[in-house]
DNA sequence: ATGAAAGCGCTAACAA
DNA sequence: TTGTTAGCGCTTTCAT
């Protein structure tokens, strides 16, 4: 049977005897439409297994869709940056295919510029959003009138315990507190350990690293069990108090050569690491910053552990557009990012 | 002034007096058009800063561009297999789009076979290629014919000293052996090393490996200068040989446990090693295959440096495609890939 | 609630 | 060598 290959919305007008333009307001459920005419149309759509043609899709509409990116305001050299920077990344599969990207960032240290993010963003009427969450309360009742607005939305770089979202990409945390302790001992036997922390004023927000530390911690108890971890807390807005933290700790403690942060904050060690050098140390940090690269290359940071950020917001990017522009679910909803180990030998390549 | 806000062709036709169907010809340039009106219709097309419509361009042509693939038949499990899984990846951005890419394979070993592929490649009239290349010389001459013929084409993998190819995309050989040594020695001095070599009949193809060895070595030469490097010769088709070849070899050398391979054929070591199981040893291979990525989780291997051969086709596949569709060069001509450390606390999230 | 028709920007076949 | 024109499949406005 020598019939038409590609059956488009014509075709299926004419098995229900109704008109493109129906046909197109069931499409885009847009009302209007007969409960019957509804049905045949969807029918027909299963019958003839009828699929849109994206082209001419977005020919005719000729204009873009807006997607929305959620994301805590990036000071710059910081790990929000980088999530930021991925959104420019997708330009030539998403940008050329009618979707823009916009960013809409909020303060992480205030919930208010977070609602208000979220206001301005719906205002914005994106055919998508990315979020990059932190306050779990108020992101789930965001996510809320996403899902009753009918916009897909796909969350980033950690998850609240929402079932909705489109998709989630990010780094396995638990796993990486694990893949972090074995880079730092280097699967050797090693006699002492120090984690330094950030004193966190705010500890109502999401904290990734604490499923990180877990994974550090289950390592280190089944590999080193006769280690002892040290923990060391220091504001990271006050330079000189770091100084003087890490002075007075390895002061009582000189034997310490393994030291560890778990979250993208390495870099603030690095001032004292280098006015203290040590050969023998094995520093291991996490998180792609430019300051912790340069770090890394000039050897006083010894290995770091990168979920490229980027690379999160892309696929992110993607796997709405891949909804939003043929209908196409991802593959699989959680997705866990590659965890990279940077060394000083192929950061350059990174 | 408020001009219409996207030029079209019908635009650029009227700015030169000449019609859409002249200012398509010289878009595509078909030929059909005097010297005079093309020169006018790229002065317009610069002047009014014409770009493409894709969709427009892709609907109304509605038939699929091919992209041909030429690349080494893939033994199962091997390192081309992963290559060509590559051209699966690129599913949404690509496919999508119009393009479909198209495998032509040839026998590594039969530089006719590469003869005959690129016969049939060329026949599919495809609107650019990539290329995984082996035989330097025969590659050169293949490359000389696209070129006449308009075709774009890119290399991954490795790369002849052509000039005329749209970009490249492989690992940095000689870092990646730098890397490997590194990952080998774990930055401490070793008293000693081996590196088992495939015996190479036919040594006329390029040797990817020969940079990366080159890496290696002098990374031990500046580390660990004292550490004498062993080689052994095996012969991959003789599982029961290589059995033999390292039972001889270690019966003499009964100390050395830094054992490390330059190319993707760790496993072929594994049986042997997991027979003489050494919790001291230190193990390190190339590229992400099933059977290496097994080793590494069962704690045989220590660690693989990994390419990625999909990504490099993905990228290549879409480089070509921005070229193809949007006209659109790629960022950099050499585009050297991450080089990812596998261990066996990373490998299930790679 | 439904249909008719005019594009969206480009391609390709046909005329001139 | 160049111009004309009929689509490509979908969206959207305006009648009905």
């Amino acid at each position: 049977m020598a019939k038409k290959e590609t059956i488009t919305i014509l075709d299926i007008a004419r098995h229900t005897g109704l008109s493109k333009g129906t046909v197109d307001r069931v499409l885009h459920n847009r009302g209007e439409v007969s409960k019957k005419s509804h049905e045949k149309v969807m029918r027909a759509i299963e019958e003839l297994g009828y699929e849109p043609n994206v082209y001419a899709s977005l020919l005719a509409r000729s204009q873009d869709l807006t997607v929305g990116l959620l994301v805590p305001a990036a000071e710059p050299g910081s790990f929000w940056e980088l999530v930021s920077a991925g959104a420019g990344k997708t330009a030539g599969s998403v940008e050329t295919f009618g979707l823009s990207p916009r960013l809409f960032t909020y303060d992480q240290y205030d919930i208010d510029s977070f609602r208000d993010a979220c206001r301005q963003l719906l205002e914005a009427r994106p055919a998508g959003v990315v979020i990059a969450p932190l306050f779990q309360e108020e992101t789930n009742r965001f996510a809320r009138e996403l899902e009753s607005g009918g916009i897909p939305y796909v969350f980033i770089d950690s998850k609240p315990d929402t079932i909705g979202h489109l998709a989630y990409f990010g780094m396995p945390p638990y796993q990486s507190g694990y893949l972090c302790a074995d880079q730092l001992t280097g699967g050797q036997d090693i006699p002492s350990a120090l984690i330094v922390r950030i004193r966190r004023d705010r500890d109502s927000r999401s904290d990734p690293t604490l499923n990180r530390r877990a994974g550090f911690m289950d390592y280190m108890e089944q590999y080193c069990p006769e280690c002892p971890v040290f923990h060391l807390f220091i504001d990271p807005n006050d330079p000189a108090g770091i100084d003087r933290a890490l002075d007075a700790w390895f002061r009582l403690h000189p034997d310490v050569r393994h030291i560890v942060m778990l979250n993208s904050r390495i870099h603030l060690l690095v001032p004292w690491l280098e006015r203290h050098p040590d050969r023998r140390r094995r520093v291991v940090g996490f998180d792609n910053l430019r300051a912790n690269m340069d770090a890394l290359r000039r050897g006083t940071v010894t290995c770091l552990i990168a979920q490229h950020p980027e690379e999160q917001m892309r696929q992110a990017i993607e796997a709405l557009a891949d909804y939003i522009l043929r209908k196409k679910l991802p593959e699989n909803k959680d997705n866990f990012m590659h965890m990279d180990i940077l060394t000083r030998f192929n950061v350059d390549y990174y």
